[in-house]
DNA sequence: TCAAATATGATGCAATTGCATAGAAAGCAG
DNA sequence: CTGCTTTCTATGCAATTGCATCATATTTGA
């Protein structure tokens, strides 16, 4: 296992810094708008395009890849606003089910009036379609589930 | 200003869950190896990368996209475990240098050595040469500093 | 069937981050 | 000069996150 090259290395560094860049100007709207942030949503995105709008808290947290604890207190923050409600699962009584209220469904919209256009302003703006495609499978790629091509272990 | 497409929405999620993914994995390394985060990584190599080993704190802000006052107590941190120095800055009494010291450099050097066989890991072996070049390429366009083609701003 | 292992979610406590604002030094307009 | 504005860094306090661990429920395997 080796060092990266420069271009990997750069690829790296872009990503990261695109990712805080972005993110953070699309907070910052959100929050000027008098919103809530990009976890609040996400979470309410993930219930709301699930089947009757509910999913476990493990479903949730690898989809947005959150940590276990921190989701456990979002969601707690977010049952306090109405937005979701936690509710038992069937069957399992170590697991329950986060089912999104139809506050949280209608803030999802409202939100996403803020965040639908801020993403085609500090991205689809900046792409032709094509490179947008071409930029999403790459990005694909480095997804958790894709296997790499070498082998070696951390340690 | 419009809603994106379907595609430059799916860029956008896949830039950040890859950002995420990746990050947290190679947090980990670092971690399980007894080392500080990436945001000291950061800034060690932005100062070693410098003139003299210097930067202001501004300079290293928007290099690394901090935010001025998780700098200010990151610095702190890192100036108590002797890896920084905060020395005056000739001519303006607001402003000061942060120098890295020989400690820090170290650091910077046995860091490196498992966080560049990860960036291999986790990125380089999962494309051919040629194509993180084209990533890097589309990753650039998203830079602060880019300059968009549609108008129209928040709010 | 029962103890040990595993899975899911919650929580106490310390560390970090976000927010608003302070404090100090330049820069500027008249 | 003098007062007003801007720039740069620090900080009090609240909110969030990370870490370790707990509590409970299920699964596994002898």
């Amino acid at each position: 296992m080796q060092e990266p090259s420069e271009t990997v290395t750069n690829a790296w560094v872009r990503l990261i810094r695109a990712g805080r860049a972005v993110a953070g100007q699309i907070e910052a709207e959100l929050k000027a708008a008098g919103f809530p942030s990009l976890a609040w949503y996400d979470v309410l995105l993930s219930l709301k395009k699930a089947p009757e709008g509910r999913r476990t808290p493990r479903e949730i947290e690898q989809e947005v890849l959150f940590e276990q604890y921190n989701l456990s207190r979002l969601l707690d923050r977010m049952e306090a606003e109405g937005l979701v409600r936690r509710i038992p699962y069937p069957g399992d009584r170590r697991r329950q089910f986060v089912e999104i209220t139809l506050e949280g469904r209608d803030l999802q919209r409202r939100m996403w009036v803020v965040y639908g256009p801020a993403i085609t302003r500090y991205i689809g703006c900046r792409f032709a379609e094509g490179e947008a495609e071409q930029l999403a499978v790459l990005l694909g790629r480095l997804a958790p589930s894709a296997d790499a091509e070498c082998s070696g272990n951390p340690g």
